[in-house]
DNA sequence: TCATAGGTTATGATATATCATAATAGTATC
DNA sequence: GATACTATTATGATATATCATAACCTATGA
């Protein structure tokens, strides 16, 4: 049996991640980020009062964080939203 | 008095939008995908069992989508969440 | 040992996103 | 005018994001 590329990209169209697979994939890419920046959970967080609990919880990806949320991280990053969720 | 295209950039740099200025031009943007794809308000929501008031909403900037909101648009559209936040 | 830093988890309160439904308005077509 | 399509707006109910605070854990270093 031969196997085609395309094939595995149409594959690929059809599949979509869980809800679950999309939100820990999205909080460690904004760990990630957060990393190379060298900023602790606590420096992001005072930098757009918000919690250190909040924080945790999406980069962790228990928690579904709102659009505004995510644009307050990437001011706080020095990032476009974008850049966060390059996933 | 001369100005420089650095300078643009560094002002640039510093500009934030504010929160009301985000959730317009992200929820522009949903709408304008959304209509290059030719898809109504209801055919979106109908892919993702969505309420088209909350969809409405969304488009004008009134409310504030999370993530996996986000997710599912871009999946019923057929994009990518970054292309749903590249303002 | 003790202290500190960084991160995680838990709790109750408050704000708000979403659901579900309905009413309204504009536009186009018959 | 009447109908259908699309979008907007309003309402009450429910789910959950965030706030605020605290406790806990681990590693590091004085």
């Amino acid at each position: 049996m031969i196997y085609h590329n395309s094939i595995l990209c149409i594959i690929w169209d059809f599949y979509f991640m869980t809800d679950e697979e999309f939100l820990k994939a999205l909080g460690a890419n904004i760990a990630k980020v957060r990393m190379e920046k060298s900023m602790s959970q606590q420096d992001l967080c005072s930098k757009i009062e918000m919690e250190t609990s909040n924080l945790s919880a999406i980069e962790n990806g228990r928690q579904n964080a709102t659009a505004l949320t995510l644009k307050k991280i990437g001011d706080a990053l020095g990032v476009e939203v974008k850049e966060l969720v390059r996933l």
